[in-house]
DNA sequence: TAGATTGTTAATCGATTAACAATC
DNA sequence: TAGATTGTTAATCGATTAACAATC
């Protein structure tokens, strides 16, 4: 076993490469080289097969790497080839988007509880797609008990900032170890929880720089 | 004039560090040293003090940063001491959430139209607030004309993904400088124009890789 | 076999950190 | 003044790239 840790950055590629690997599956290719998939994710050839060797030999020379071999070896290594089941906490509009949203399950993670604090909107239905209308607005106040007794590990924060450190810390008591953050501020949690952070704003701050 | 182009990553924190700023000064804070910033944001002071190097000298040794004085000149390189217009396409519930959001006008943005090219969407309103309805939702068809002529420089992409290089293509040849992808694939686009790409399930991934 | 492409090593490049003189 | 903190330089660290033997 190699006990050596592996770069945060390079994990953070690998997203990214199973994403372009599925997109080609799903357009019927079966094998692919390092040249080829740099050039759909934008990254050298010499990187990918410097990431890919930190965990093992996928490909073959001469002919590069089978894509239903690689995209199942990467979901193992992100650990996406099981379904997690994921929380949304504050059922604003944004909140009601992700739950209605259908595009997470081919990618490993399925909405099943929703949480909000206002009592007007406590008990409310909310309609996963047309038909079929599966949440119920859970009270914030159960969350807790609820996210530790369904044993889910991942959550996304949607309340506005004012309540989102709190929330977190209910999170991290209920055994959350994962939290998509949208609320625009640093949570602050323990180091066995990961945070990652969503603020368009701060994407769009990225884009105006360049702008003249 | 300093003709040394900046480092990518420094411009990428700027932005965090001006959401920092902005919440102490918004909390009555005044001033600030590196050190404090850098608690905030999760980054090493001198890093921060390098990265604001490139752009000038904005402290006083001994006192540390004036923090108006610092939101104003960070605003003023990231361009965001104006408010930019913004398109918004594809009006489906991520969409809808996106238009309807009220937090963007603090920190130098707005939406000012949104398009889709569903008939059955066009012509609709969408609420940015309860009393005051204010967006129609225009066709795509008209996209490049209506961007033009109101000189939008940036978008966000809301699609799916077989639309999104469409549509973008066609944003680029709107005049748009700077798109926000929401849509899960990677756009290609010439390099006069900055992409900036948000894909929750990549940052799921992130996490899940770490989680035992 | 000949051509292609991997996995890996060594060289390069760039980013971060540590340290400190300057100075408020 | 004495203490604090900047801006900057030099040292360190880590990531990327180039190159190529191995081999399909």
């Amino acid at each position: 076993m190699n006990t050596v840790k592996v770069p945060d950055i390079i994990v953070s590629r690998l997203p990214v490469y199973l994403r372009a690997l599925q997109r080609m599956s799903d357009a019927g290719v079966v094998s692919t080289s390092s040249q080829e998939l740099g050039e759909k994710v934008g990254i050298s050839a010499a990187q990918i097969r410097k990431d890919l060797s930190q965990f093992g030999e996928f490909g073959k020379q001469g002919t590069g790497y089978y894509i239903p071999f690689l995209i199942e070896r990467l979901s193992k290594i992100l650990k996406v080839e099981q379904v997690w089941d994921v929380a949304v906490v504050g059922m604003g509009e944004l909140g009601h988007a992700i739950v209605r949203y259908q595009g997470f399950g081919n990618r490993g993670f399925r909405v099943v509880m929703c949480f909000d604090s206002d009592p007007g909107k406590i008990g409310n239905l909310v309609c996963a797609n047309q038909s079929d209308c599966t949440f119920v607005i859970r009270d914030t106040k159960d969350l807790v008990r609820d996210i530790r007794e369904s044993n889910v590990k991942l959550a996304m924060l949607c309340t506005p900032a004012s309540a989102a450190q709190e929330v977190a810390d209910q999170l991290v008591e209920a055994g959350v170890r994962g939290i998509l953050n949208y609320a625009p501020l640093r949570l602050i949690v323990p180091a066995s929880v990961k945070v990652q952070h969503i603020d368009p704003a701060i994407y769009l701050q990225r884009m105006t720089f360049y702008i003249d």
